[in-house]
DNA sequence: ACCGTAGCTGACCGATCGGTCAGGTCTGAC
DNA sequence: GTCAGACCTGACCGATCGGTCAGCTACGGT
């Protein structure tokens, strides 16, 4: 659906993302926005259909991206799915840290947009997959730990290589769901 | 600092508490606590000296109690501190899930509270019991993902049982540090 | 009976929000 | 030269925000 892009486009896009991560959705104004990409308030509904649309298009990649990977893991049995979620969710979430760090701070009530409605569920099959398809309480318990525990991780600004960063997430993800690496 | 308390005030307080947990602080207008209230939004404004005033006297508790912990984690040497630190923060963040919830949706930009100053310092306190006072950037990841991974489970309205939820977080959380329990 | 005051309210205010609109500017095709 | 359309803007709009204010009611002390 979106147009072809410009480069005030990508511009708008990414300032939108700098402002929404660092103070939240509801927290950045169109106006701030327009400052921060040097154009006018008027330009960016030019772009962009709406504030909702630009989150919309800052998301979808995200999103997309989730349901790829949940739906590669869902044809995977039990436990041999927890792997390849722990290092598939820490990939995604670095990627998209500053995504994440929009999602987890204005999720609770931005559903009734079609495209974020999406991720709960896809969030619900990666804890499913995280917690070896087990229904038990504290497997679905440390499951959810290590969802926000990533997200919480990627999300602040701790200063450590990127490598560094990524090997002890999924190495402390592993252990906090008690899984045996092979 | 606030008057004796009234029933109205306390009614105020709980209705604040419950919208700023599901639609985040700035995501609830003082019409809306004054519906909940059943209250006029005048009425909120004669017992609070406005909204900012209603987020502090709401947050003041768990902050004050977070650093009364990390006050008396802070005695404890090194690696005898980290089994306090785990247990006394899953029991804190239970007991102010909803407060939890407010604080990791809304915190990014809202320090100048002064309140709420202190916050980012005690977790950051947390964060070096937590990881046993050490420096390695792999023991500061794993701290972090031990205070994201029990905020978020906690928020969450993950269906368990009180007690299997606090004894899942420690364990989870002590794993996830590689700690050896002793 | 009188009064002070605590509790509460409807009406109103300026600021800011997301969004609209008519019109200006620039550029490439013909 | 001129026309079409993509790009961009200042001025403006209604709605909603947090907050103020004058005044009403109810009640305990004297």
């Amino acid at each position: 659906m979106p147009r072809p892009p410009s480069a005030m486009r990508r511009q708008i896009l990414g300032s939108a993302l700098r402002l929404f991560a660092e103070h939240g959705f509801k927290g950045t104004s169109l106006h701030d926005i327009a400052v921060e990409a040097r154009c006018s308030k008027a330009s960016l509904l030019y772009h962009f259909a709406g504030k909702d649309a630009i989150l919309t298009e800052l998301l979808t990649p995200p999103a997309e991206s989730l349901s790829a990977m949940v739906g590669e893991l869902s044809v995977l049995e039990g436990g041999r799915a927890v792997e390849p979620a722990v290092t598939g969710y820490v990939g995604l979430a670095m990627r998209f840290h500053l995504e994440v760090k929009i999602i987890f701070a204005e999720l609770p009530d931005m559903l009734g947009h079609p495209v974020l409605a999406v991720i709960p569920r896809a969030v619900d099959q990666l804890a499913a997959a995280l917690a070896g398809r087990s229904e038990e309480p504290g497997a679905r318990v440390r499951a959810q730990m290590v969802i926000g525990g990533v997200a919480v991780t990627v999300a602040a600004d701790v200063d450590v290589e990127p490598d560094t960063m990524r090997a002890e997430l999924v190495q402390g993800a592993l252990r906090t769901l008690g899984h045996q690496t092979g």
